[in-house]
DNA sequence: CTGTTAGCGCTTTCAC
DNA sequence: GTGAAAGCGCTAACAG
């Protein structure tokens, strides 16, 4: 039997269209012999379409895999039911446990996670907010870089109607929507801890002045030390970029002291980890010559043999919920807000934690 | 004066509008006096647009500071620049470090990643691959939930032409693109490296059966005993679902031997990380009494006082780059490549590497 | 060199 | 209860 040539051409690329090309509304309106817009409402389950129809629709919907295509209605509709996520780095345990708690908060409401690294790089973050913008992202929220002090292009996305939530690393002026965690009082109380444990010489290893985080710390030091009336000594308070060199740098300067301190408050628990090797290869025994207080609470300080005393807990994955949480009421009541100029702001309470080795 | 009611109602949103709405293609044309293809290709510096008109409309651009609607582009073209990624866990260095690799990959060829972690449960990956697929990204890179059995799921992309790269957690099937690390070569040194530092019971605490790479740590445990004339004794090969009660309970079978091992190579750094505390609280001497050595070789573990002797480096950060760039590959050249069936599989070899306590 | 036109898939208003 | 038509912003084939 003879092949006609129209089949040998066409048949088979016309089937592989056919298996291949998702299923359009149009394409059940052809075949259904109804219009686009019965189908359209005959889906969303419109009152006004009849039973009979209806199901029609429904069946052959079934049939043909049928599945919206998002980006028309994304398109459409001017939403993507994405919201962008901007952190300085994965890696730190912090990070990881803030995206997750923005994430599942998201997915809860059906919303997706356009994720990115700014590598605490303000360049690489400004061009990460750029794409996001290009990928109209529904909402931003931001752990800013460490050194970032321009905050110009966060301003742009008020023209696309894209809210900024800021979290943890929140800017300065704080005349935006945020979410932080307040290291004054767990601090504090670290300093008392370490007061009541005997310690009279507490160093601090503070943060790079930029951040925020870095003058709540010292903040929740002097208030300490004052209430118990110690004098502070600003030999005993240095800081690191929270680089390993920056923090073994910063443990140099404090051993060399003439009058040692017997007892460190570190930034975080990187930090933490590194002032820990520098001063166990110093010789140090690590919780007797030399106790150890750190912030973030980490899972991997419970992993070390001589971990910190304890750790301020900041709640990162709390931090990451309130902060998606903030972003719906954004999404959802957007405009009234803004006329009213509102922020919403949460200020988590640190709380320190102690560490069973 | 009085207000004119229609001032009163309108001029204020009309203004908000006014600067709030970007600029568009059409703006720019009817401000021009030109049609809107002009003004298209003028901004694509298409040749066959004047001197004259381009740099008119390139000017007016910026002024209004116009910026093309992505998701209108996304949506003509059937291409969103986003590839999704789905992992078992952010939490894990591991694939911290993966998603670093895809995503700078990603960024330097101006793609976007769509995250999203399965936390190991196979329903929440599925649920995460579809709304992959209705966000119509380009591609899907994926790491499988730890005892994910049905794949179903993803030849359902296919239908929409998104490609899907699996990564270190692969499915068993091979018939699929994928980038992997192999663990034998790097298990079989572990267990040499032990043997030359006279071990003669070493045990292997391996990962769940489901998992290929449960798998290839056995074939290279084997491999090495039997290269060396050392029979095995099956009592020193026990498994943990990774779960820190999992890695005790086996620990405990491992300890309760009669004649027990003097060194023991572990699934991963986590499971020796909860072996070695185990062994701690049970007065071992870590490296004396007992070795250990583990894989993946995070920089967690440079920072413990007791670390395992060595980990074998699976190169999470070169397997996440390599799947990306296959992605960019598939994403170029997707269809003839499809014709021929044919798979990017490419396998890196681990290595064992020793650490510094 | 530039304009006209059609169309991507979907929603929605208006009309019957 | 259903259809026709417009339109979201952009691209590209076709026509001058």
């Amino acid at each position: 039997m003879q092949q006609c040539s129209y089949c040998v051409n066409f048949t088979p690329a016309f089937q592989i269209i056919a298996m291949t090309k998702p299923a359009t509304l149009k394409e059940i309106a052809r075949r259904l012999n109804v219009s686009v817009s019965t189908v359209s409402r005959a889906l969303h389950d419109h009152p006004s379409i009849g039973l009979r129809t209806r199901t029609q629709v429904h069946q052959l919907a079934q049939e043909l895999n049928y599945e919206p295509n998002k980006t028309a209605i994304f398109f459409k509709q001017g939403k993507t039911f994405t919201i962008g996520v901007i952190l300085p780095n994965l890696s730190e345990e912090f990070f990881s446990m803030a995206i997750t708690g923005i994430e599942q908060t998201a997915l809860k409401h059906s919303y997706n996670v356009l994720m990115g690294q700014s590598h605490d790089l303000p360049e690489l973050e400004k061009r990460i907010t750029a794409t996001m913008k290009d990928h109209r992202v529904d909402g931003l929220i931001i752990s800013l870089a460490k050194d970032s002090k321009d905050f110009e292009h966060f301003n742009q996305l008020d023209k696309y109607n894209i809210p900024v939530v800021f979290f943890d690393r929140i800017p300065p002026q704080k005349t935006a929507h945020y979410v932080s965690c307040n290291l004054r009082p767990g601090i504090s109380q670290a300093v008392q801890f370490l007061i009541k444990k005997g310690h009279k010489r507490i160093a601090l290893i503070n943060g790079p002045s930029s951040l925020l985080a870095t003058k709540e710390r010292m903040e929740g030091y002097t208030a300490a030390l004052h209430a118990k009336k110690i004098k502070i000594d600003m030999g005993l308070v240095v800081s690191t970029d929270l680089s390993t060199g920056g923090t073994e740098d910063a443990m140099k300067q404090l051993l060399a002291l003439k009058n040692p301190p017997t007892a460190i408050i570190t930034f975080n628990d990187y930090v933490a980890l590194d002032a820990i090797r520098y001063a166990r290869r110093h010789n140090k025994k690590i919780n007797q010559d030399l106790s150890f207080v750190s912030c973030a609470n980490l899972p991997i300080t419970h992993y070390l043999d001589t971990p910190p005393l304890a750790s301020v807990e900041q709640f990162p994955r709390e931090q990451g919920e309130k902060a998606m949480e903030i972003m719906l009421q954004l999404l959802t009541r957007g405009e009234e807000l803004k006329q009213k100029g509102q922020f919403f702001q949460t200020e988590l309470e640190s709380r320190l934690e102690l560490i069973e080795p």
